[in-house]
DNA sequence: TTTCATATACTGGAAAACCAGTAGAAAAAG
DNA sequence: CTTTTTCTACTGGTTTTCCAGTATATGAAA
């Protein structure tokens, strides 16, 4: 599709007014603009949108903002603006953060020492439907940390099979009766989990072996 | 980056081989291509990868295979192969599968639709550092379902911040102390919780709260 | 000001999990 | 064939959670 497009509104969620001010800049230089709003806080934004003025194509959204978290504010925004492109911009380049922005509804996420060109790449990428990543988010989100790659213990199959079903809901009597074996069986292996994942109880056996993408 | 390129290896990890043999054809049509490598099941793949012959570029990698998951494999063949690039190639279209891939090193998915020029083209934009989507993917991205956006409860502050501690593996008596109110309140704050999101269990809720995107 | 929602707290009890230990059979690996 | 790993199962006990109910104070919304 080709680039000259309409004039587009841009929305801005951002509370440090400097980081506004350069964005405004960046974005009349380079950009057919109809409009760019600002916002310093997720109900101010949540509630322009419901007044129903014109037609949002792209939000440049903030993670840290003073009222509420970016990522709720992405999944409210989704709800209520189903074809708007949002895009994280924000200083964090935590990659499990980027992916919850993903799984909200976001379509990319531009870190905030991006380069002006960089910035308007990702706004002409995500209009094209791509999913829009500044160079530096490209790299964390294609290489996982040694880490979190690294530090998940090895698990017995019966021992994976027992974690899925853990978090399920099951107790380790509804286990047993599903795999016919004692429910004794069933709590050696939860305490063997426990023991690889380092935790004590079900709950964070069940939050860390997410995490790893054991489930 | 210009997508002249050297010859590139591309491996292909898929059961089916009429599908090896249709991206056979594609491939080499369309790209400079050394060599394709053919596996059908993932220990034939992994047993290839450590024999440590020449480096892959490209991995085109069914979710399904007979002998694991692709998603495990695909966490493994990252810390093996670092910068090869992983690109799904699957039939599914469910998002949390894609997002799951992500999550594990792959930095972009072909649902098996896609049409030739696709393929190559998310090839390309691997190959260039791109998170690489074929179009149906994009769409599935970029608008999560209605139902996963609202089927999420609202939770109130103190409900959310119990949440996250019993995430982090704290007993209700931890939580009290931290909180400085008694287990009573945070008991019923834990079945407060447990009822809205329709669980009966710590770990069904850590479940369900991670996948709603709650912690 | 009134109503509703949220947060707080308690009773009495049962169920489930966690703890630390021990131990043997079967399967897998060397 | 031997050794190691996995899976199985139990004891005895404590801690924690879950259950269903009730109730009041405070804050927010109407």
């Amino acid at each position: 599709m080709s680039h000259d497009r309409m004039p587009l509104t841009i929305a801005i969620v951002e509370d440090h007014p400097v980081v506004v001010e350069g964005l405004q800049r960046i974005l009349i230089n380079d950009l057919p603009i109809r409009a760019i709003r600002e916002y310093y806080t997720g109900k101010d934004f949540i509630e322009d949108v419901k007044r129903g003025r014109q037609p949002i194509d792209v939000v440049l959204l903030d993670i840290t903002l003073p009222d509420m978290n970016g990522i709720d504010l992405c999944r409210e925004i989704k709800v209520l603006l189903p074809d708007t492109y949002i895009l994280g911009f924000s200083n964090h380049n935590d990659r499990s953060l980027v992916m919850q922005l993903l799984a909200n509804g976001a379509c990319g996420y531009i870190l905030k020492n991006a380069s002006a060109s960089e910035i308007i790449t990702c706004i002409l990428h995500a209009l094209d439907g791509q999913v829009a990543f500044s160079e530096e988010i490209k790299r964390i989100i294609n290489k996982p940390s040694a880490q979190q790659l690294k530090a998940i213990p090895p698990l017995t199959k019966r021992e994976k099979q027992i974690l899925k079903m853990i978090a399920e809901g099951k107790t380790s009597v509804d286990i047993a009766k599903d795999l016919m074996v004692s429910p004794f069986t069933v709590e050696t292996h939860r305490r063997n989990l426990m023991q690889k994942m380092d935790v004590k109880n079900a709950a964070a056996l069940i939050r860390t072996a997410t995490e790893l993408q054991l489930l």
